[in-house]
RNA sequence: GUGGGCGUAGCUCAGUCGGUAGAGCACCAGGUUGUGGCCCUGGUGGUCGUGGGUUCAAAUCCCAUCGCUCACCCCA
């Protein structure tokens, strides 16, 4: 539409249309006024006709006032954009059939491990969600503005100091970043929960961070959590739950990661390096696997972090043999026995041990690899900590891990819990890259095409068929055969109703094949067991 | 937030001494009245991302701006 107008607006404008009402009017102020054909009647003509044109805002320039609304502008010029805000998407019907067919799988694996589920609002208050992700974890939050008055005492009071308004001004709600801050405020705030909660919460979250391959600003999150206890049981459980969803959906060749965040500050600790430096270094040596040994002795160097001290912890993360670049577990641990932890750095250790061995008959026991290296951004983990990887995706597949301060933080009482997150997004990247989805059926089955009869009719067979369970689509219009099945086949439909008047009088239809070309006529009432029969 | 690449039809792209836009696919209509996916003919659809500058003339040259994208950063 806009575009057609814009051809013609600018047709008129250089003299080789007429210029006529109503067409004219869509024509922009503006434009009339720079127009060099028109001359002064026609000129006065065009803004006339902006002025009577229905849908023209009040703050369209009167006849002869140069101005143009913004949205009318908007409208011509073509600048709505139609994509989806940078790091969003729009999902269609096959993007659809695809994520619920993993959320599916999902859903029902996390119940089969007890997990009920949970939903809880898109906004939370900014007071819940501040302090909990860290420093860039804040700076990633969405914010929403104020509004009306709230946002208007906000800008007047800075504005009555004399002084720029700050950003904790102006908003005191935000998008959920994650899913797991919003369970700890229910735990917080509902005490009839069971004693043990095995929650589970697939739901968006929201992050203002740079978009990129499979990184988006709304993304899914599957979470499941176990709140309530600090046994291991937990831990265990999580780790079996996510990788039972992801053997049933076809990987075979992922590797849970896992590691200690105690264990982690021992190893700093045995590397002399102090306590301010910790979160830099965790952040360069969780980066092991991509940059190597000498590029995290780089950057810890780069980040402050003394030469030697560098080399040590280098030396405590890495077992022995440079060159075998993933280790198992029980040659890794018994490197780190070896590393004169402290004591709470031998307690974590332990604490891996007992996990290891008590995950062995799950569905985890196999993909489990314990990883010295693995960091993980979020600062509210205390315990375990794991992390999903599968070797052709950068990025990981979901991570989780023990968080029992969290849910203190709201202020009432101390319950320690653990969780693990799947990232949808992630999964669909890399069973799309490796075609690993089954066949995925959208839309109806079965196009009813009518020819000379009466649309009513038409419809009432659609509904009937629809009464044995078919899923149906009508033709709408009025069209040739050939038409109706052609469109049939774009559709994905894989076999065509046709009814004509002699089919109506004798209560049968005629039922095609699209890709056979086979046909065959029945009584309508029986079609559902001929298209059963005709797949 | 830092650096590189790209913005022309719904999609994939051509258009490279500046001369007011093309192809393929898709879509619509026909190739006679209830049987399609091939073929043939015709058609719809583009302020060449946006704004400014140079020029008689800009998709093309210059500047700015916005958007997309890759790497870094960080993360699911």
């Amino acid at each position: 539409m806009a575009g057609a107008l814009a051809s013609h607006a600018n047709a008129v404008l250089r003299g080789s249309a007429p210029l006529n009402p109503p067409m004219a009017a869509l024509v922009p102020v503006a434009w009339v006024h720079r127009a060099p054909s028109l001359d002064p009647d026609q000129r006065r003509a065009a803004l006339t006709s902006v002025y009577l044109w229905g849908t023209i805002p009040g703050d369209v320039a009167q006849p002869g006032v140069l101005g143009v609304s913004p949205c009318f502008e908007a409208i011509m010029s073509n600048k709505v954009s139609t994509k989806p805000p940078s790091g969003t998407r729009d999902f269609l019907p096959l993007d659809i059939a695809r994520r619920q067919y993993v959320i599916d799988v999902i859903r029902e694996v996390y119940e089969r491990h007890g997990f009920v589920p949970l939903e809880t609002p898109a906004i939370e208050n900014l007071s819940t969600l501040l302090g909990k992700y860290g420093d860039e974890g804040d700076q990633l939050l969405y914010r929403l503005l104020h509004r009306r008055d709230a946002l208007k005492r906000a800008v007047q009071t800075a504005a009555t100091d004399g002084r720029p308004v700050a950003e904790a001004e102006l908003a005191d709600q935000g998008l959920r970043y994650d899913l797991t801050v919003p369970l700890a405020r229910v735990m917080a705030q509902y005490g009839q929960l069971p004693r043990f909660f095995r929650r589970y919460q697939i739901q968006p979250v929201w992050r203002a961070d740079r978009p990129a391959r499979g990184r988006f600003r709304e993304f899914y999150q599957c979470d499941v959590d176990v709140a309530g206890t600090t046994s291991p049981v937990a831990e265990v459980e999580v780790c079996s739950a996510v990788a039972a969803v992801l053997e049933r959906l076809g990987f075979a060749d992922f590797t849970i990661r896992l590691n200690h965040r105690e264990l982690l500050r021992a190893l700093i600790r045995a590397a002399d390096i102090t306590d301010s430096l910790e979160s830099k270094a965790l952040v360069a040596v969780d980066k092991l696997d991509k940059i190597g040994r000498d590029g995290v002795t780089a950057e810890l160097v780069d980040r402050g972090i003394a030469e030697t001290s560098a080399a040590r912890l280098i030396e405590l993360i890495t077992p022995g043999d440079p060159g075998d670049a993933s280790p198992d577990s029980q040659t890794v641990l018994a490197h780190l026995r070896k590393c004169g932890l402290d004591e709470s750095g031998q307690r974590a250790l332990a604490g891996l041990e007992e996990l290891l061995s008590l995950a062995a008959e799950t569905p985890a026991g196999s993909h489990l690899s314990v990883a010295p290296e693995l960091a993980r951004g979020l600062s509210y983990y205390t315990g375990p900590i794991f992390e999903i990887a599968v070797p052709d995706l950068a990025g990981s597949l979901g991570g989780g891990g023990r968080y029992d301060g969290l849910i203190g933080m709201f202020g009432r009482r101390q319950i320690p819990a653990v969780g693990f997150s799947l990232g949808l997004e992630r999964i669909l990247v890399v069973m799309q890259e490796r075609d690993m989805y089954p066949e995925l059926g959208v839309g109806a089955e079965v196009m009813l095409c009518w020819l000379d009869v009466d649309m009513g009719r038409a419809l009432g067979v659609a509904a009937r068929l629809r009464g044995q369970g078919l899923r149906v689509e009508t033709f709408p219009d009025q069209a040739k055969l050939g038409k109706q099945l052609q469109y049939a086949d774009t559709t994905g439909a894989s076999i065509a109703a046709i009814l004509g008047q002699s089919e109506l009088d004798a209560g049968r239809i005629t039922l095609k094949h699209l890709a056979k070309r086979t046909q065959e006529s029945v009584a309508i009432d029986e079609a559902a067991e001929a298209v059963a029969r005709m797949r």
